[in-house]
RNA sequence: UGGCUCGUAGCUCAGUGGUAGAGCACUACCUUGACACGGUAGGGGUCGCUGGUUCGAUACCAGUCGAGCCAACCA
């Protein structure tokens, strides 16, 4: 492309020097200027959305679907990660000319949404959603959408999200709501939904219930409470008989219908039938049965059983036909309701009651009555909403269930635990185990929530049927229902319906009265048909999303060239929510699983080890590592978030602890190129800043190379790599052939989803061998006379430069465009691409890996170290030229170091080099002298050392390469070591005590001639 | 209670059946014409502990201690 464009809005007009004049690099890498500069040209040029015509041709494609987002949030460092890594992945390959779909979305995110938009309102205008009703909720979750939906957007393309936004898809766009339709009909034709009342985990602030997989559990001190019901006699009189039981939820005895023993326990044997008195309701029937669940060793070994509020007392209830006794309404307060209808006793007093406010109360009231027996400090588990935080209620409702079961069996045999061959690979390996066990234990899945904001369940009720349905349940149940009543009322329509759909028998409901319909009838006759009012579950819409995108149930073009994907990467913590959901979904429903590989990274976490969370004051905004922060900032900044009173002095002393300096800007290149190098499988990321800092270093070195490159790698025409192979030095066999054993690594390290050892091969490629060796070797060749050597060097270098902006684009790809359009030579080499973006990926070229190369270049470092460690011990400038004699082993070492001869002079400070070789040297009186097995290095020093310094430098070598050596003798010491370990093992050991030997010879001559 | 992961340099982490590496931090010297967000050299670890397998273990096995995560019906 031309450089002649007009720069974007925003920029300088001098950061856009064309490559062909004089390079306007400054000598800092500015991460903001680069990063504003490319991203736009990217999308104008299109280069985001796959090459069709290559997918139409049947070349493979690789296909990522990102984790969408909530379309409320903002960036964190989990999004910051997953973008660094799909990116990554989806840039390597478009680079590879796979064509290339990472599909971006936002999820309409259900539950935390609403929440949201409920406290603003609240906030606000002093109201809740029920004070607006449903439309107008609903409009205003839309505008807040609208109003914040493209934040996070915009905050995926600053990280340099190369996904295609042309395909970009929200959960609850119109394609999407036809996939949720679909889907959800398709399963209730199949029987694989049903309605039933359960217990499920109800959250009382949120006011809906919640999945098995939103509810955390926390360990929490607690105590085990006593008290004692009295039991009767068989007359029903009370005796002074009694029964102790524990709890650690004394109210829910509001709701005790019995007392449970175990069968076999002496001690409650023969009060096993016998009936109790309630003390709050006399004339509820409250017995003692026998259930083998119950531990004789636990708590006193009787346990009050309440159905309607404990999961385990609801299965023992089923089983020995107790009553469901609701306490609570649903935002967890004692139902009035309750007192009236268990009539003639007391109780009326806790009416209203929130429940920790009548735990309160009841323990105090039956203190009174003189029936409490103690307590005990208990640690137990408590469960608690994931997404409000309160503590969740077993409560008693109706919702709709997904049967999971073959869903399950299909998801254990796609990844190969079945046997046979996986279809879908989990990565790292050790998830597996997870996904069995999850997979193993599942249970149905409840997808109702009693939320507004989400996909309205298409299940249509057939109000002309309210009537047959009702007589039918009554008559079945052989008495006069609630619904029965309020039909004889006078009571019709969507009111008596909302009756009857509370105590109508479920498979009455599903067989007769509702059905699901892709078509909103509702809307086609509202005089018939009433919607269900419930939503669905987010997870179910995030289950399509592998072909909701792609346009399925219609037959697109894009659901047949791009399903199924390619890699599924996203944060193990949503393994179950969302993984689990689409292969299920996707098996079921297209026959195949959505992915070939699930790569799950790891969780990011503060320095030290613990989760990333805005309550603790340690979540870290992914902007202000890219774009740096002040102290003050940070501090003011984390002041907004809600952390508890009593933490919220430590933490801020520990940011300004921690951050004294703020944060340095990293760039989005910084961050990307830090959280990859931090994550290894199978570990935590541990985002440290200084090591943050630590890379945006690498990436200024990377942008000064270049500069160098340019400012001193000649000027003229590029050639080619063969144009120039004869003439060829040293240095250039070398950082070549280092080149392509990095390219090989890398290349590899992607494919095997090894992301620190991409950063960590290209660091030390680039900054080791690269600026460290080479460019300080190629200032000899540039700078000397001898042309070829020269022109090679500019080749090699531009090379180089050209390879490993390619190498690290997917990682880094601001940085790297921007200097790949700056090489001369660029548009020759590769004429018709205009980006780096989509440059070829590179490839080994076989003929450059130089062994030999490599091989003598080590010696020449080597040579170079012992002079300059003898140069820095002895206390002499580095800058002060030295007479250095270099004593080698063979004529083979004389004969290499004679080739660099010049090279190693500069790359040393030396002023006069003799290479000689041992035979009839001797070494000059005054000299610092160290040795290798391979040479002897003797700096003159004639007046510049003090000997007695000298003398402890070398002693202590000594010591230390005789401490090496007598660990390699005492191996060798043992027969069974040369028996049997194997011959190059014992071969490398020789050669090296050799070698050994060789230096200590030399060190002691050396330590002799300083008398 | 079960499962999983991790204990390696001051810190954050790689690593391999053959006697340990990186970055940062530290010490000394160097404002040298790419880069002080730099250069050169250096110091620093009995690889959590105890056993076992092996010629040889930081690595494999068992146990143990410690840290963390996940899943759980002991009220």
């Amino acid at each position: 492309m031309t450089t002649s464009a007009a720069p974007p809005p925003g920029t300088t007009p001098s950061a856009f020097a064309p490559a062909t004049t004089e390079p306007e690099l400054s000598t800092q890498w500015d991460a903001k200027t680069v990063e504003a500069r490319w991203y736009q040209r990217w999308l104008d040029a299109g280069i985001f959305a796959p090459d069709m015509v290559a997918a139409r041709a049947g070349k493979k494609p690789y296909v990522i679907m990102m984790p969408p987002p909530n379309v409320t949030g903002s960036l964190h460092m989990g999004h910051a990660l997953f973008v660094t890594l799909q990116d990554l992945l989806a840039r390597k390959h478009r680079m590879q000319g796979d064509p290339t779909l990472w599909l971006p979305g936002v999820d309409h995110a259900g539950i935390a949404t609403q929440a949201v938009v409920e406290r603003e309102l609240m906030r606000h205008e002093k109201k809740t959603r029920h004070d607006l009703g449903r439309a107008a909720f609903l409009d205003k979750v839309w505008a807040w959408k609208e109003k914040n939906g493209d934040r996070i957007v915009e905050q995926l393309k600053a990280m340099g999200a190369s996904a295609d936004w042309s395909r970009e898809r929200f959960t609850m766009d119109e394609q999407c709501n036809v996939a949720v339709n679909e889907a959800f009909v398709r399963l209730w034709q199949q029987g694989l939904v049903y309605r039933g009342e359960r217990l499920v985990h109800w959250d009382p602030a949120l006011l809906t219930s919640l999945s098995d997989e939103e509810v955390e559990h926390e360990e929490k001190d607690g105590e085990l409470w006593r008290f004692s019901y009295l039991l009767k006699d068989d007359k029903g009189e009370t005796t002074d008989q009694e029964i102790v039981v524990a709890t650690t939820r004394p109210e829910t005895m509001l709701g005790d219908v019995a007392v449970a023993v175990h069968p076999e326990d002496e001690r409650y044997l023969s009060m096993v039938g016998r009936e109790l008195v309630h003390p709050f309701f006399p004339r509820r029937r409250v017995v003692v049965i026998a259930d083998a669940y119950v531990d004789r060793a636990f708590g006193t070994g009787a346990v009050k059983i309440t159905p309607a509020h404990d999961p385990n007392d609801f299965e023992m209830g089923q089983r020995h036909s107790l009553p469901l006794i609701n306490i609570f309404t649903i935002d967890a307060r004692v139902n009035a309701a309750l007192f009236a209808a268990d009539a003639g006793g007391g109780g009326g007093e806790f009416a209203g009651l929130d429940r920790f406010e009548a735990r309160k109360r009841v323990k105090a009231r039956l203190e009174e009555l003189g029936l409490t027996r103690g307590t005990q400090p208990i640690k137990h588990n408590v469960s608690v909403s994931q997404r409000s935080g309160v503590v969740i209620e077993p409560m008693l409702s109706r919702q709709f269930f997904v049967k999971t079961k073959g869903f399950a069996d299909e998801a254990l045999k796609i990844t190969g635990s079945h046997g046979g061959v996986a279809e879908t690979r989990i990565i790292p390996e050790y998830w597996q185990k997870t996904w069995d066990h999850f997979m193993n234990n599942i249970r149905d899945w409840n997808v109702s929530r009693q939320l507004w904001w989400g996909h309205r369940i298409p299940v249509f009720y057939d109000l002309s049927k309210l009537d047959e349905v009702i007589e039918a349940d009554a008559n079945r149940k052989g008495t006069t229902t609630e619904a029965l009543k309020a039909q004889t009322e006078g009571l019709t329509g969507k009111k008596l319906l909302e009756i009857a759909l509370r105590c109508v028998d479920d498979e009455l409901v599903m067989t007769k009265l509702a059905l699901a319909s892709t078509e909103n009838l509702e809307a086609k006759d509202p005089g018939r048909y009433a919607q269900e009012e419930d939503v669905l579950d987010t997870w179910f819409s995030s289950g399509l999303w592998p072909f909701s995108t792609l346009g399925w149930p219609n037959d697109t073009e894009d659901l047949r060239l791009f399903y199924p994907g390619s890699v599924l990467e996203t944060g193990s913590d949503i393994l179950f929510f969302w993984v689990a959901r689409m292969v299920w979904f996707g098996k079921h429903l297209m026959g195949k699983s959505p992915f070939s590989d699930v790569f799950l990274h790891a969780i990011v976490r503060d320095a030290y080890g613990r989760k990333m969370s805005k309550g603790e004051g340690n979540a870290l905004d992914p902007l202000d590592v890219i774009n740096g922060t002040t102290l003050s900032d940070l501090l003011q900044k984390t002041k907004s978030y809600p952390i508890p009173e009593k933490k919220i002095e430590r933490v801020l002393k520990g940011l300004e602890k921690e951050y004294p300096e703020g944060i340095p800007a990293a760039g989005a290149d910084g961050l990307r190129f830090t959280l990859a190098a931090l994550s290894s499988q199978g570990r935590d990321v541990k985002l440290s800043i200084p090591r943050a800092a630590g890379y945006r270093n690498f990436l200024n070195k990377i942008w000064n190379a270049t500069r160098f490159a340019l400012m001193k790698g000649g000027t003229g025409p590029v050639k080619s790599i063969d144009a120039t192979r004869s003439s060829f030095q040293l240095a250039d066999r070398f950082i070549l052939s280092k080149l392509q054993r990095t390219i090989e690594t890398v290349s590899m390290a992607i494919d095997e989803y090894r992301f620190d050892a991409v950063a960590n091969t290209i660091y030390s490629f680039f900054w080791n061998d690269f600026c460290d060796v080479y460019i300080e070797l190629s200032k000899t060749a540039l700078e000397g006379s001898d042309e070829a050597a020269r022109s090679a060097a500019r080749t090699t270098l531009l090379h180089v430069l050209d390879s490993s902006m390619r190498l690290l684009h997917p990682l880094c790809p601001f940085l790297t465009e921007e200097l790949w359009q700056q090489l001369p030579g660029r548009a020759e080499r590769w004429p018709g691409i205009a980006f780096c973006a989509v440059a070829p990926w590179p490839v080994v070229d076989a003929g450059l890996i130089d062994v030999q190369a490599e091989r003598e270049l080590a010696l020449l470092t080597e040579a170079a170290t012992l002079i300059r460690n003898v140069r820095q011990e002895a206390g002499l400038s580095p800058r002060k030229p030295v007479d250095v004699d270099v004593v080698a082993v063979d004529a083979v070492v004389v004969a290499t170091l004679l080739s660099v001869r010049d090279v190693l002079s500069r790359f040393a400070v030396i002023e006069t080099l003799n290479i000689v070789s041992r035979a009839g040297y001797t070494a000059p009186k005054l000299s610092g002298a160290t040795a290798s097995g391979n040479f002897e290095v003797v700096v003159h020093l004639e007046g510049l050392i003090d000997p007695a310094k000298e003398k402890g430098r070398m002693v202590r070598e000594i010591d230390r390469a005789l401490r090496e050596l007598q660990g390699l003798q005492k191996r060798f010491e043992n027969p069974d070591f040369v028996a049997k370990a194997p011959v190059d093992v014992v071969a490398e050991g020789k050669a090296n005590m050799l070698a050994l030997d060789e230096k200590l010879l030399r060190l002691r001559a050396a330590l002799k001639r300083l008398g």
